[in-house]
DNA sequence: CCTTGCCATGACGTATACGTCAAGGGCCTC
DNA sequence: GAGGCCCTTGACGTATACGTCATGGCAAGG
């Protein structure tokens, strides 16, 4: 037993997720993040290693922490049932998802005339080489 | 004929991409855009509007302007023989590659958990509701 | 006891991407 | 020819996301 009572500090956290313990504290400022005190220290445990998870990976396809915040927020309420709550979930995930489709086929579109460039020069580099 | 000289002023093409003539000239003093001048106002071609666009298409999914730039010069160079020049243009486009598929990847994930939010909310709602 | 190491807060600095005046020039119109 | 309107450059302001000290506490090791 205790096994899933793993804990880290924030340096062991913030080199875990290979970032640094500045930003860490900084997620904390901007509200994402929590951790209890232990005698003023952070200590981080695994529902904090999923949400700091969360936000790196928000942060990587390009979403501000103030929305990564709101979103991290509507798993919070996500249990709750209250009509209202209910209806604000569906509208914002609604509207994250379509910003986040159109985000992917702008990637699309991108990848596609990448591959044109790359595959054009291939070619020429080969037939000068070959 | 003379059908393919549209120009536009700054305004215009700002307003037509859903910009700002400011965000067009910072463009331009980062080296992204060198429209044509007449009497020292700035007039853009066909080209420049196909650069804007990339610019901005490029900007949505989270590149930064320096990037885009190098990116911009690819196309560029593209046409030119060089060895050295071709195998430059194959390694960029090929690491630009991976990292829109890395970042396309993060956005699938990301959906599946909106998505997987987004159905349960819904399904409490109509439980409610129904 | 003192150094080493990790932790804390606070304050200031930095890079990116513009927004927002300010001051002035050129052209059109009434 | 005074007023609009759009253009220019230049300078300063702003939001985001941290980096980088500075200063100090607390605990383990030698």
């Amino acid at each position: 037993m205790a096994a899933s009572a793993e804990l880290w500090s924030i340096s062991q956290l913030a080199e875990a997720f290979d970032t640094t313990p500045r930003a860490v504290r900084f997620y904390e400022a901007k509200g994402l993040l929590k951790p209890q005190r232990v005698g003023g220290q952070r200590v981080y445990c695994e529902a904090d290693r999923k949400r700091l998870s969360l936000i790196l990976r928000a942060k990587s396809i390009g979403s501000k922490l103030s929305d990564i915040k709101t979103f991290l927020e509507l798993y919070g309420r996500e249990g709750e049932g209250r009509k209202r709550q209910l209806q604000f979930v569906i509208d914002k995930t609604a509207s994250e998802i379509n910003a986040l489709k159109a985000k992917r086929s702008q990637i699309d579109a991108t990848l596609a005339e990448l591959r044109l460039i790359h595959d054009g020069a291939r070619q020429r580099l080969e037939r000068r080489t070959g």
